[in-house]
DNA sequence: AAACGCCTCAACCGCCGGCGC
DNA sequence: AGCGCCGGCGGTTGAGGCGTT
């Protein structure tokens, strides 16, 4: 039996306030992300999961997080990384500068899943809804052959060849825009 | 102004893979 | 090789905001 990730009566759950927001940042920006399990005692005594300060960080805290609304480009990127990647919301923020997998994630959930449905397009999958020939030809295989789980060595083709409108898919895979950053430095 | 329903998003939960022992 | 710990990930949820009646 896994034990759990804290011992759960002596946390705090729900929203942050300012203070343990201010605890967190002042502990990572002098001490580093480190050991996400042992920071919640030495950041002041932060009554909070190693995991919640984590996330805290990741999606809110972080400098480099860029805050507002998602721009065309930012949406068109998502659309077309998700077509090739599927549901791996890490690899597709780590493409998109200051975005977080928690935001992409939600984002898509709320609006891009939506946009896609009411242009005809089937979010899951890319798939014409309303396309009779596409409909067809699939209708005569099964339904796992329709779009297979995500595979990097045939994705760019079976996706852009059997399941996707015009979407003027040209990615190419590249590490991820943090780790090119890094390389620069 | 109040009540209600819908929408959004921050946060939680559970699982998985990597790593060290 | 097996086990346990830890960080990271994706799915889900619930509180609060907002719009409508």
């Amino acid at each position: 039996m896994r034990k759990p990730c804290c011992e759960k009566k002596d946390t705090n759950k729900g929203a942050w306030s300012k203070l343990e927001d201010q605890k967190l940042t002042d502990y990572i920006l002098k001490h580093g992300e480190g050991c996400w399990r042992s920071l919640p005692q030495a950041a002041a005594g932060l009554l909070r999961c190693g995991k919640s300060c984590r996330l805290r960080w990741v999606n809110y805290l972080r400098p480099d997080l860029k805050l507002g609304n998602f721009g065309e480009d930012e949406e068109d990127l998502i659309i077309k990384l998700h077509a090739l990647l599927g549901n791996r919301w890490s690899l597709i923020a780590g493409r998109l500068p200051g975005r977080t997998d928690n935001e992409v994630k939600n984002h898509w959930n709320i609006h891009l899943k939506r946009k896609l449905l009411m242009m005809g397009i089937d979010p899951n999958n890319r798939r014409s809804l309303l396309s009779p020939t596409l409909t067809k030809s699939n209708a005569s295989n099964d339904s796992s052959s329709a779009c297979q789980p995500f595979n990097p060595a045939t994705a760019s083709e079976t996706i852009s060849s059997t399941c996707l409108p015009d979407l003027n898919l040209d990615l190419t895979i590249a590490p991820p825009l943090s780790h090119q950053n890094l390389a620069l430095n």
